[in-house]
DNA sequence: CCGCCAATGTAGGCGGCGCCAACAATGCTG
DNA sequence: CAGCATTGTTGGCGCCGCCTACATTGGCGG
């Protein structure tokens, strides 16, 4: 057989897999989305794959260390989403606001398991690094948001957690609604409207 | 209400233990409380009240079963919590709803575990009707605090999803950030604050 | 070019889990 | 007070995560 290239993916059964750590990640993912994380087994993902129950060990020392390297990759996504959100809206403060908002509940709909695997991983207190550092660069396009609004003067003036901080909680507050399903399908469409316009009357200069 | 109160407690390894399906909840919210939602096993729990493995399946017919049953008696304590936060607190709006944001919010920190189960098995399409129940009467609560505060003329006019909507995000937002612990504790004390006016001009009258 | 070694995967076992079935003690009720 | 539904016990099944010992592989330095 020409195993010279995409050996990586031929499902001959060599010893070794190829990339099982990548291989784990995106079906653990696959799972989370489908059956929900309680559903996420070792074992089972280590089948899917054709490989010994044992094999994943070898790349994350235990289950938290594969879900905390699932939330990793959402949040690097997440924040891919938002920073795009942010291309060729205009520099008005309520354009940029309201991309933001759009993108961000977007997200949670499409990935509703795994953001909520990424806010319960981070509310440990060993959470790694890399993590938190994840998360502080997502939060910081928030933040960034706020300040130029400021700057504009289209935003009242404050410091950030006074200011950024209930617009935040709004935000965050709405997706998980969203995602968790407690809003009635139509609700939902035009809800994310008001609660736009709620964040911009309650951010307005005074 | 008569004799057998003084047998419940006697720690005397009788056959039955006399309300074992009250002792397994009880216990089941200090374990929650304690050591995190993926620590409660039924079999500690057993063990822990001095009972056999297979006890608590007299009582709850599985694990989500007494889950089910925890965030039952979780929603019951809230809606008490918050009708009580409206007692004495006058009619005007603005008071109403401090009060309740901050009977909610204080809620959530003194059951943070509880309150994020109660969220994520009102997620599941499976959730008796009793927890549906439970859940609506305390949204409730809401509704009739913005109602009244639109007929006094101090929240702005419209339907209550689009005028309560965002109100409840905002409130379910922070507590989530709070309980999190994503909100540095001299923010947390002060953010409050910052919120409750955020919501107060942003359902304000047009 | 090749032998060695670190990386990767396998085989098996341990204790704990949820759930189930069969059996035992209890206490209510006719 | 006898019978029976309720409640608890024991044991077992097949999962799970994690551990240790062993097998295969590929890359690197002599």
């Amino acid at each position: 057989m020409t195993d010279t290239l995409t050996l990586m993916h031929t499902r001959n059964r060599r010893y070794h897999h190829g990339d099982l750590r990548a291989a784990l990640l995106t079906r653990a993912e696959d799972t989370l989305r489908e059956k929900g994380p309680t559903a996420l087994s070792l074992r089972e993902l280590a089948r899917d794959l054709g490989v010994s129950h044992a094999a994943p060990s070898r790349h994350f020392k235990d289950k938290q260390a594969l879900l905390d390297a699932l939330a990793l990759t959402g949040f690097e996504r997440l924040t891919a989403v938002l920073g795009a959100s942010q291309e060729g809206v205009g520099e008005a403060f309520a354009k940029r606001l309201d991309a933001m908002v759009r993108a961000y509940v977007g997200f949670a709909r499409d990935n509703a398991e795994l953001l909520d695997l990424m806010y319960s991983i981070k509310h440990d207190p060993g959470a790694s690094d890399a993590l938190r550092e994840a998360e502080q660069r997502w939060s910081d396009l928030v933040v960034r948001l706020i300040g130029e609004g400021q700057a504009q003067g289209e935003v009242r003036q404050g410091p950030m957690e006074r200011v950024g901080l209930p617009v935040f909680a709004a935000l965050h507050g709405y997706a998980d609604l969203a995602v968790t399903g407690m809003l009635p399908p139509e609700v939902d469409e035009h809800g994310l409207d008001d609660v736009i316009a709620f964040m911009l009357r309650g951010s307005a200069p005074a």
